[in-house]
RNA sequence: UCCUCCUUAGCUCAGUUGGUUAGAGCAUCUGACUGUUAAUCAGAGGGUCUCUGGUUCAAGUCCAGAAGGGGGAG
């Protein structure tokens, strides 16, 4: 089995977006992508098959601190691996519990060895130590295992941003010492992603930038972004970071964003996306798309019986009318969660897809400027 | 015909022995949400307290009528 490849296709003539294609022991993924989150093995509200067929996604993420937690390592072992257990044959990635550090601040401690977090199910103490996280992510089966850093929130003045920098890169130094020193489970294999840290200060990006390309590794991220900085802020780093990471692996801008963060990034030259944001802003009512952002809880809506979205090739997004999914919105149920989950990761989906096609057809720039327009446009 | 209870925000209702700008839930509308502790959170607008008189320094609160409604007795 071999470690995953990226095979660069296109790249933009106007701006430094590009397309690849990701090979992984459980398939291909077309760059740019977007990943759905399923943190707990579970993409909220949607069914692997609705993934599958009806939003198209080509890999979702995983949570080691989330999973580890619950339901535990024996279960994942047993099972077989996150893929087994869910059943999703497609690739998976894991985040490492770094973006707990930040969102969890409140109860977990930092040391050099690692950190330890007050579980917020029933408050035992867990350490998390690169080592241990690299064993987790090797149990739970990820394609692709994120290394364990320190996510500092995003107005993190210099002095802070260099100290938490320098421990992630030392806790880097472990991940892969102990992701060389053990192999996979489950006869399939995983890889280890770096992670780009220095808040928003050029010039440790551009130390994190250089230090993660040593390693060497099949793919890359650029992680503490959209926590807290201006977007105009993100921006910058975002291109920045691109700039000094090697042009022939994936980029995965973790975290990120609003479908025109996306095509802003794509256009900076990141090929991988995450986030919550079309999952659990769909089910607090807010929707993408393809004619702009709207609020599905408004009355405006009550006898609109047009689809939610004929914009985008999705069944559910063209079946299912305004009406229908603001009733069932208000109502509060359970059916409403799961279609406006999946119209907007299907329009996320889209939105990655379509800026692929603009990418090869050489379009992509002026695509972008008109989605760019839409979006402005509330309905 | 009589007795009794009710009438406060769009809806359902709280409003202590009469005492500051009359509250809540829902609804309406705004925000927020970016490697998920979130089907969540924050906020705003909205009321001649059914009407007419009266008592009182002061009435949504007390009194008398009227109107509309619920229940009961003939």
């Amino acid at each position: 089995m071999a470690s995953l490849q990226f095979e660069l296709e296109y790249t933009d003539v106007d701006t430094k977006a590009r397309t690849g294609k990701i090979t992984t022991d459980h398939g291909e993924i077309l760059t740019p992508i977007f990943m759905p989150v399923g943190t707990v093995g579970s993409v909220k509200a949607v069914t692997q098959k609705q993934l599958s067929e009806d939003v198209k996604a080509q890999i979702i993420l995983g949570n080691t601190y989330h999973l580890y937690l619950r339901p535990g390592l024996e279960v994942l072992e047993a099972a077989g691996g996150l893929h087994e257990f869910m059943n999703w044959s497609k690739p998976i990635l894991t985040d490492s519990g770094g973006y707990q550090v930040f969102s969890l601040s409140g109860t977990r401690k930092l040391t050099e060895e690692g950190a330890v977090f007050q579980s917020h199910l029933d408050g035992s103490k867990h350490l998390f130590s690169p080592e241990i996280v690299m064993d987790i992510q090797r149990i739970i089966g990820g394609d692709i295992m994120m290394a364990f850093d320190e996510c500092p929130p995003g107005g993190s003045e210099y002095n802070y941003a260099k100290t938490s920098m320098e421990l992630t890169h030392r806790w880097l130094e472990r991940c892969f010492n102990r992701f060389n020193e053990t192999v996979n489970k489950y006869g399939y294999s995983q890889n280890l992603f770096p992670i780009v840290q220095g808040g928003i200060h050029r010039e440790l990006r551009k130390i994190s930038c250089d230090y993660i390309s040593s390693k060497n590794a099949t793919g890359n991220a650029i992680g503490g972004l959209s926590v807290g900085e201006p977007t105009k802020k993100m921006y910058e780093i975002c291109e920045l970071c691109c700039d000094n990471l090697p042009v022939n692996k994936p980029r995965y801008l973790m975290g990120v964003g609003t479908p025109w963060n996306i095509l802003e990034c794509i256009s900076l030259g990141v090929d991988m996306f995450d986030c919550v944001m079309p999952t659990r802003n769909g089910r607090n009512a807010m929707l993408f798309t393809s004619n702009g952002v709207i609020n599905i809880d408004n009355k405006k809506w009550e006898k609109d019986f047009s689809p939610v979205d004929d914009g985008i090739e999705c069944e559910v997004s063209n079946y299912y009318s305004k009406a229908y999914l603001r009733h069932l919105i208000k109502a509060k149920e359970i059916l409403g969660l799961q279609i406006a989950s999946i119209h907007n990761l299907a329009f996320y989906v889209d939105i990655v897809t379509k800026a692929r096609e603009n990418i090869i057809m050489g379009t992509f720039s002026q695509w972008k400027n008109e989605m760019m327009v839409k979006w402005q446009r509330k309905l």
